[in-house]
DNA sequence: GTTACCCGTG
DNA sequence: CACGGGTAAC
């Protein structure tokens, strides 16, 4: 069975709605998850998705934050609490049940400065992470871990790594602290079947003509545990063509499976 | 010596700035008076007013209300403080001496609704008013009034004077108010020049085609002692040719005085 | 630098 | 309901 999964960073669910319907018309989708929808719950636009024929789960909080996942299918939500260090009432990760296959949604805090507050916050709630996938799953199931995780991994998903070394989204206890998740289990879908560099992601658009320079980040990822990952097919970046970008966009991040029936 | 008088509630100096120096070009004013430009001081654009040729008094406060008097003249600070009643911190009362004429720019309480908090409050701004003349100036000196006054004194002043009898900007208890204030010795200088009725400088824009069906109020005043109004040639209302209305916006309203050698 | 939300206001 | 300013985040 084709299963075919997504991730997107939104940044606002309100303003770029139309946009999502008409790309989830051209995509078909088995589960999307979409991070930094910045909507509560009760203002969540759940009327036009469920015409369009999705379910939904989502958790989101006033102004910020704010993750979802949609599907055609039926979505079970499973344990989405990562405890003690992170549960600071940040609408951060979500997961659910599709089709058999365990989707955990994360939107990994962005981190602000290497010597901010906001980073050891950061570092601390990748490694929660473990210890939530620990208690909620094993690396033997088909587990898959999509976001927007704040964080290029290796030197090849950032435009100019040895400069951008040591700075936020690409600091060495970021990478640690991630491979230290990665090491429950999971392998990087896209990493999988694009082994070529430069392909990003999200553009800092404090940076001018970042578009057309391409300095861009590999930050949001579809990672999977073994049993998944091997019947991984395909993997891509997508963008809705009508939609007119604005600097702060991220792209879709696409993966395809084949499941055992 | 002919002298040329404006009010205009600006509703932020900052977004109608352009506007308000293409219409000072194209007006020779010798003072003008702005409410709510709704900036603090040391965020007030004076710089462009001064290169255009004019001094300024301002009294600001953060986000709301706001007043400036604007001169190509000697602008000197006169007497500012409303005293007890109304000195609550809001930025609605700046008064100069121009060329010998004592101008006081208010922009009244708006009162929200009749039965609510701030309407007493505005019926007590406004009867502070008559304390405030009586203790800084008489009623034989060259005063000249002006501002957003935020009520309609007269039944041809709004649209539908039986409907709005009793609303906000046209209640009895307003008139009486600043009825009481015009006794100390003012006149109204538009309507000494403007006889008919249905001239106005506001649109409430909730009101659907406000704007098409002219349902106005006449809130923005320019008043005078006697021996001031006695000599006004005209008065009139203008708006920035060039300018894209939007549905809240104030026009300007003028006189044109022949002061005394 | 630029966005999106929130708030108070009319 | 639409605007303006303020704010936090990226």
């Amino acid at each position: 069975m084709i299963f075919r999964a997504a991730s997107f960073n939104i940044n606002s669910i309100r303003s770029r709605k139309e946009m999502l319907l008409r790309w989830l018309e051209q995509n078909q989708l088995d589960v999307i998850c979409l991070q930094e929808t910045k909507v509560k719950d009760e203002d969540f636009p759940m009327a036009d998705f469920k015409e369009a024929g999705y379910q939904a789960l989502f958790k989101g909080q006033k102004s910020y934050n704010g993750v979802a996942i949609f599907s055609p299918h039926e979505v079970t939500p499973i344990d989405s609490n990562l405890g003690d260090v992170a549960e600071t009432g940040e609408a951060r990760l979500i997961a659910a049940s599709v089709k058999g296959v365990n989707v955990i949604n994360t939107y990994i805090p962005q981190g602000q400065s290497p010597d901010s507050e906001r980073f050891q916050y950061k570092i601390n709630w990748i490694k929660a992470l473990r210890d939530y996938f620990d208690s909620n799953f094993a690396p033997d199931q088909l587990v898959l871990w999509m976001g927007d995780f704040n964080v290029a991994p290796e030197p090849i998903d950032v435009h100019h790594p040895e400069k951008m070394l040591g700075k936020v989204g690409f600091h060495p206890a970021e990478h640690q602290a991630l491979q230290y998740v990665k090491d429950w289990g999971f392998q990087d879908v896209f990493r999988l079947h694009q082994p070529e560099g430069k392909q990003f992601t999200f553009w800092d658009y404090r940076i001018p003509k970042v578009l057309e320079r391409n300095l861009g980040w590999r930050i949001d990822h579809i990672w999977a545990t073994e049993p998944l990952a091997k019947c991984s097919i395909k993997s891509w970046i997508d963008i809705e063509p009508r939609y007119q970008p604005k600097p702060s966009d991220h792209t879709f991040i696409l993966a395809e499976f084949a499941l055992p029936e």
